[in-house]
DNA sequence: CTGTTAGCGCATTCAC
DNA sequence: GTGAATGCGCTAACAG
């Protein structure tokens, strides 16, 4: 590889001067070392002059800090994350970060590939969406000491530091909401995992109907699908919440608000007449369909900056911050369709 | 940095062997340097005993390769580009490689100050979204011999490889079904981007006018807005294309498709009869909103799958592949809004 | 068949 | 104030 970028060799030969002396200068500990101005100046002239760009790679084997972060999320191509991806782009870049990103398909095994993956890039931390089953590698992952936070989800039983919206709050203020409207019986539609975000969202609606008295302990209304064959799944579980006599559905998050609407439609079903919808999340549909649908918004923006904040710190070691969750308030926006 | 990982002299060291036929043996030549089974075994077997993962950082600032491909898009938050981001990610995974990402935001500084920070990290080739007024630094890039492809959109007078959709074709076919539907002063909004898959679509709308007789050299149906505080200028724009009394609209992508169905339906303007619509480009909301968006979907995966095949083979560097402009067909997607 | 050696580009400690 | 020497972890050319 005979490389044909500038490297500080290359200055240093033209200026006759060593090549420690030029990577002091373009450390910029100049003054530390107290190096004369003069010389200072012309080395970082022909830095410039030449074009030098530093290899990160021998920096980083140098350094041991790769200066990269590494994103894990559910699907990068689900806008709720390239949202996420975009916001820890934003933040990692103000402190001098690359990111790597990786989709784990909420399959542990992926997950654990792609974290090894970045371990072995060297990582100096990760953002991580946790998935259901994946536990136990995780816990094997903290005893590393290498730096890294949860987001979107928690592991419970698990020391480490985690941002995540108020789920149960969420899913509280939008069942309270058909509530207050009138609505009598509520179906809750629920991606069929085991993770925080959906347990706490269950929670905050069953919640709901138990402070107004709503719930009937012989007839469960949370309706559970798989990821696979979604669609066809969710045909089948609408046409059983209808025929229970549900009047209303909150959706636990946007894709089972979208990909549902769909179906909705075609059963002859008006909204909000026939049936009340509100859902979690705020995806660009929800606002375009008339009605507009009813949700929470998730406070991507703020949990980014927090996940990074936190990881900064871990990174950096400062002090020992004692793990965390950390729950953000999210909104509640009123639209029609119930 | 104590760096607690395990490396080739931990196993080196527990065997009592040399490092080097640790590394031979790890990087499968086992066989081609002929060393005996049993020690081979062994090798490996402690390896995987030991959680050994070699060092990218160290591989790569020896082979001067990181593994690493560079993906620079206009906005990863946008699902167009985040579906492509998905993409990519799974070809490259295929590949070995992880990749690195950046949103340019459209603007040809950042991508610019991006795509040094990709050099500065050694990746081995970058899939580019390129921008307007990008051309200059772009050819200084291409004298450098680090292997790119351009993807969505190519830079006009400009030898590299490009993979891209047929947005000729794809402008042609929705406008020529407006017409067929009976439509007879169509208007096209676009962004005011000097950019290849903007000019062909505009190219396509005209075409198709002219080829159909409805084109009025008098007056100018193609209406451009610009990026920043879109809402405000869509307003203003509609406003003026229905005044105009055009009967119908080719939106030239996905966002300007979805912001505008907002305000369309604030007009009191009823799809398809008073106003006929189709769009670029195929989000979620075109499937979910009521009348459906008749659309042109593009075809992601496989300029995806292109653009990573025309990478690699430029990083293997093989044969001289002479630059193309890959051009794919896209898909009708025939709904109600015209 | 196997081990030794030399560097990839950089940051840093120690001499001068 | 400055230069030389060392080594991060790994691979590859070269000796045995």
């Amino acid at each position: 590889m005979p490389s044909n970028q500038v490297k500080l060799i290359d200055i240093a030969r033209k200026l006759d001067v060593s090549v420690g002396l030029v990577s002091i200068v373009l450390s910029g500990k100049s003054k530390e070392r107290r190096i004369s101005n003069e010389l200072t100046k012309k080395v970082i002239e022909t830095a410039k002059e030449l074009g030098y760009m530093p290899n990160q790679l021998a920096r980083g084997l140098r350094t041991g800090k790769s200066g990269i972060l590494g994103l894990l999320v559910a699907d990068i191509a689900n806008p709720f994350f390239g949202t996420m991806a975009r916001y820890i782009e934003n933040e990692a870049a103000k402190l001098g970060y690359q990111v790597l990103f990786g989709s784990s398909d909420e399959n542990p095994e992926k997950l654990e590939d792609l974290i090894n993956v970045f371990i072995s890039r060297q990582v100096d931390g990760m953002i991580i969406v946790p998935v259901n089953k994946s536990e136990n590698y995780l816990s094997s992952l903290q005893k590393q000491s290498i730096p890294f936070v949860f987001i979107d989800r928690y592991c419970s039983g698990f020391d480490a530091h985690a941002v995540v919206s108020d789920n149960y709050d969420g899913a509280y203020q939008l069942t309270s909401l058909l509530i207050d409207k009138g609505y009598k019986k509520i179906a809750n539609l629920v991606y069929n995992i085991q993770l925080s975000n959906i347990i706490d969202r269950i929670n905050g609606y069953t919640s709901a109907l138990e402070n107004a008295g709503l719930n009937d302990p012989d007839e469960d209304l949370v309706f559970k699908v798989g990821f696979d064959q979604l669609d066809a799944r969710l045909d089948t579980v609408l046409k059983q919440i209808t025929e229970k006599g549900c009047d209303s559905i909150f959706f636990a998050n946007n894709n089972l608000g979208i990909q549902s609407l769909k179906f909705i439609d075609t059963y002859g079903l008006s909204i909000p007449k026939d049936i009340g919808i509100v859902s979690f999340d705020n995806p660009e549909a929800f606002h375009v369909v008339k009605p507009g649908i009813t949700c929470f918004e998730q406070p991507i923006e703020l949990m980014c900056k927090q996940a990074i904040t936190v990881l900064q710190e871990k990174i950096l070691g400062k002090k020992e911050i004692e793990p965390a969750l950390i729950s953000l308030p999210g909104k509640l926006i009123m639209r029609e369709s119930c």
